[in-house]
DNA sequence: TAAAAATACGCAAAATATTGCAACTATAAT
DNA sequence: ATTATAGTTGCAATATTTTGCGTATTTTTA
């Protein structure tokens, strides 16, 4: 039994389960508790469920109002989007990704700026609605519960369409050799879109992201222009961003 | 019984009864007090409900940061919402609109039910995240600050591309004689294409916007197959709408 | 005010998690 | 072949979480 064909499996199970017990499914798939909870452990890394004390439950399913508390992090990232909104200037045509970060980047974006906003993300669009000088095109598709972004042929055929000045691309593992890589498929799908959409792209992450890396990549690290996190520039962490001739903010 | 299973099947029936007694909940969950009283502990420190003496009620409506005032004729409209989800059967392609009203029948859609849902609604879009077993497809387009909706070429094609078995058409004025009205020319314009989108229209209205007329003409009332309000079918009210052939529900 | 109901607190048993470790497997390089 | 390497799996010892019960306290109700 292979590692990839457990998970299948107990997604399955959790998808039609809504939950599922780690000693049902080790009675299930003949493997020991201890590979079960492996198994849990980087499904719920990759957020493909959620575990939780004796199994997992399915992603999503009554976590409404998660949406806006608990935000780890918060005021790095609100630094990094004060560092952000400098980018801005009147007249451009700019495209959100989703994430926290780009979330806090929307909320200070100067009403008075006179800027046209891309973005597949449902908390960004909710930031821009206190925007009315700025037009917000809202990239539609098949809306995913978890990342709360459209995603799909419809979300990346919009964005094929489009070519926007300026992209942040929220940042789930950013790597200095490795490049920038994420741990959903159709996640990666979309930012690949975006990247091809935009003329220069900004990678708004905390500091903690720098040198992580996950299962799919989305670009090379060079692909990036600007990198910007709540450390100083001339912090030695980013030396080797620095390095690969990546602006820093 | 996993803890997290039980926490959301609480937050469920407080959701749908506005309140819960721990007595009721301990025998529906077949724990001990104990444990309910602990579990309601969490959600109340979480924010999830409130925590009184003998149970726990409903936060009102979500907190969700937007841009959620006061609802007026909330209990009209939720009385509208429960009615109109008896349309509702698996494998259904459904089409919301926006509107108040809607957002209350897409939190009242069991979570359970397999549907396909379209929509051009911020709020709608995110009472659907809480049910990862409907495929919600967010119709893209100019974001319309007001309506909290999506307008414009772009969703009004994407609109046309589409075939929904029933769209429930959020009303603003409707009336025997003049049909549906509106005052908001780009709204008129996406709901006349929600109207060529579906084979069947619904239109859930709070008996005080019956016999109002707007500027703008959207359809005549017998376009409409099945008007919803919080009145009884039989109300003299809706006499002039029966007369027209449309079901009252 | 007194009885009834609900709650808070501490405890202990049971279930579940975590961690380090050794055995085993697969793969690629030598 | 074989050696090195990384990855996977099961086990055991230890830590943590969950749960129900008894009891004291508080709140509600009549």
């Amino acid at each position: 039994m292979l590692k990839e064909e457990r998970h299948q499996i107990i997604l399955n199970e959790v998808r039609i389960h809504n939950r599922v017990l780690l000693t049902n499914l080790a009675e299930l798939l003949d493997v020991s508790l201890d590979t079960i909870r492996r198994d849990i452990k980087v499904l719920h890394d990759a957020k493909k469920l959620k575990k939780v004390h004796g199994g997992a439950i399915s992603l999503g399913f009554n976590n409404y109002n998660a949406v806006v508390h608990d935000i780890y992090a918060l005021d790095s990232k609100k630094h990094i989007a004060k560092k952000a909104i400098q980018l801005l200037k009147d007249g451009q045509v700019i495209l959100l990704s989703g994430g926290t970060t780009n979330v806090e980047v929307a909320k200070l974006i100067p009403p008075r700026l006179q800027l046209t906003c891309f973005t597949p993300s449902l908390q960004v669009a909710i930031q821009m609605l206190n925007k009315p000088h700025i037009e917000t095109i809202f990239i539609g598709g098949k809306l995913s519960n978890n990342s709360q972004i459209t995603v799909g042929g419809l979300a990346i055929n919009t964005l094929s369409q489009i070519k926007a000045d300026i992209c942040f691309l929220g940042t789930n593992s950013i790597n200095s050799s490795e490049g920038i890589t994420e741990f959903d498929w159709e996640i990666v799908q979309m930012k690949k879109a975006m990247i091809k959409a935009s003329k220069k792209i900004v990678s708004p992450s905390i500091s903690e992201k720098l040198n992580s890396s996950k299962r799919y990549k989305i670009c090379e690290i060079e692909d990036i222009d600007i990198l910007i996190t709540e450390l100083n520039p001339t912090d030695v962490k980013l030396k080797e961003f620095a390095n690969k001739n990546i602006s820093l903010l």
